[in-house]
DNA sequence: ATGTCCACCTGCTGGC
DNA sequence: TGCCAGCAGGTGGACA
């Protein structure tokens, strides 16, 4: 689940867990995630002070009073549990703040990561340097979009995955601001007229916002024990909807592959 | 530079 | 019941 709504959510979620309380511990049950953590990682954090909940694109950003910035990635299985009884074998991080509460990291495909950067350079943190602005920002929108796909002869779909476009799209909600916008995903990204990308602008805000406030809804919910959800799916439009009706104009849904990942779409009205 | 594909890892589901 | 293929929300890197 882990798209840009979906760290809002979780960061939401955190944040009455760990804002203002001291780190009392952090344990790494394993030495890596996707990456190797620092090796100075548990002795920075432990006993600092969290000041500030954040997110940047899909990273979520635990700030202490140490200048120091906590940043997770929950790549594709990734969530935090909340006061879990026992600690399963997919909890990789467990944190314990100085009110007795426990945070687990779990993440069974390890495709996530857990990184500790100076705040002052977090800019600098290489996952960011080329990131293109976020969706929901102001620097977002139809002139954007034309600016940066000028030229590009890359399917559409492809270019909103690319990180470095747009910060924190993934294979759900491109599929599905493509539907609301009406634009089919195999078409060439700097051939889509002006008009239509400040309707795909508009949107790829509509389907985050929407999400974003799905998941609010139910954010007790979200960040807990048993991890797992399920209460936005039934709010997709085309993702994981073959066969079904396009909500656009009732054609049956059809899935491809495209390099590896399922692209869902309406052949009639998405052009 | 741009476009395309694959590996990384584990677990689950469906077909035989 | 067991086995195996196929599938899964992301991303960096290796190619041409």
């Amino acid at each position: 689940m882990p798209e840009l709504p979906e760290v809002e959510t979780t960061v939401r979620g955190l944040a009455p867990i760990l804002e203002g309380r001291r780190i009392e511990s952090i344990e790494l049950r394993r030495a890596d995630l996707r990456w190797p953590f620092p090796p100075d990682l548990r002795q920075r954090v432990t006993g600092a002070r969290v000041t500030t909940l954040g997110r940047r694109a899909k990273y979520g950003l635990i700030g202490t009073d140490r200048d120091d910035t906590l940043i997770f990635h929950l790549g594709m299985s990734g969530h935090w549990r909340t006061d879990p009884t026992e600690i399963g074998k997919h909890d990789h991080v467990v944190i314990v703040t100085d009110e007795g509460r426990r945070l687990a990291l779990n993440d069974h495909r390890r495709f996530g990561s857990l990184d500790l950067v100076r705040t002052e350079a977090i800019a600098d943190y290489p996952p960011f340097r080329a990131m293109g602005p976020e969706p929901l920002g102001p620097a977002f929108g139809g002139a954007h979009l034309a600016r940066v796909l000028e030229g590009r002869s890359a399917p559409i779909k492809a270019l909103l995955l690319d990180q470095k476009i747009v910060a924190g799209l993934g294979n759900i909600y491109v599929c599905d601001a493509l539907n609301l916008a009406g634009i089919a995903p195999g078409r060439a990204g700097g051939h889509i007229a002006r008009p239509r990308l400040d309707v795909l602008a508009d949107a790829v805000k509509s389907v985050l916002k929407a999400a974003i406030a799905a998941g609010g809804s139910s954010l007790r919910d979200y960040v807990r024990p048993d991890g797992e959800l399920g209460y936005f799916s039934k709010e997709w439009r085309v993702y994981g909807r073959e066969g079904l009706p396009c909500p656009r104009c009732g054609t049956v849904i059809r899935r491809r592959v495209d390099s590896g990942r399922s692209t869902f779409y309406c052949p009639k009205c998405q052009r």
